[in-house]
DNA sequence: GCCCCCACTGACCTCAAGGTAAGTACGCAC
DNA sequence: GTGCGTACTTACCTTGAGGTCAGTGGGGGC
């Protein structure tokens, strides 16, 4: 939605999951619904306000879904939606490269 | 080597990937050794000193191999190492991912 | 009555990534 | 001997993402 037109799919892949914390949002939504409060808790160093607009922005791209409730005190709920969760899955091969370099990176003694 | 330390391996590749033309020069590093001018061609928009400057990045990150020849005129040639094809293999389903929400974006009358 | 908590919103600021433009050293073609 | 091409480097500037901080409205605890 703002760097079109891509110049390949791993260019519109990047577009979404371009955002300081938002693969970490991703992965804390994997597999289970999370209040906004929660969420903050579970990516630490996030602002309340950088959280909103990163969630607004997944929303905005369909990967996250956004339950109010309207009762006081107010209640929000944020979760995958289908095409989240395939994001995910999609992120997962990326995960494990990750991981094994996290792993060569502490071998090398710089953990 | 930036944002350590990493809450999880996502968060160790997309350190890796991050910055505005990497996963682009890792793509057109993909199965071919490519000189500098070559690469600037291939990654349309980027300047020669971002691509530098990236490309000393990746390579730090062993993900990619600078071959200097002591030539004259200058000749470096850029490929990618086995952690870069790696890297690029687990970066498949993320395009694949991207290619169908672009057909999606397509579809829904976006291009 | 006061303050906290919930899930935000808005004004303002900072800083680093990235862009611009110029310089470098050398050989070669003309 | 002027200019081009190679693969850069350097100084400077711009831009916008993200951070800081204060405010919102109403219920509940003390």
């Amino acid at each position: 939605m703002r760097n079109q037109p891509y110049v390949c799919g791993l260019d519109a892949a990047v577009d979404v999951i371009d955002g300081k914390w938002k693969v970490l949002i991703i992965w804390a939504l994997d597999h289970q619904r999370c209040r906004f409060g929660e969420l903050r808790r579970l990516v630490p160093g996030v602002t309340e306000k950088v959280l909103t607009q990163q969630l607004r922005e997944l929303e905005a791209d369909g990967i996250v879904h956004r339950e109010i409730y309207d009762v006081v005190p107010p209640k929000v709920e944020y979760s995958l939606t289908e095409l989240g969760d395939e994001l995910n899955t999609a992120l997962g091969p990326l995960g494990a490269w990750g991981k094994r370099r996290m792993a060569a990176l502490e071998e090398a003694g710089q953990g």
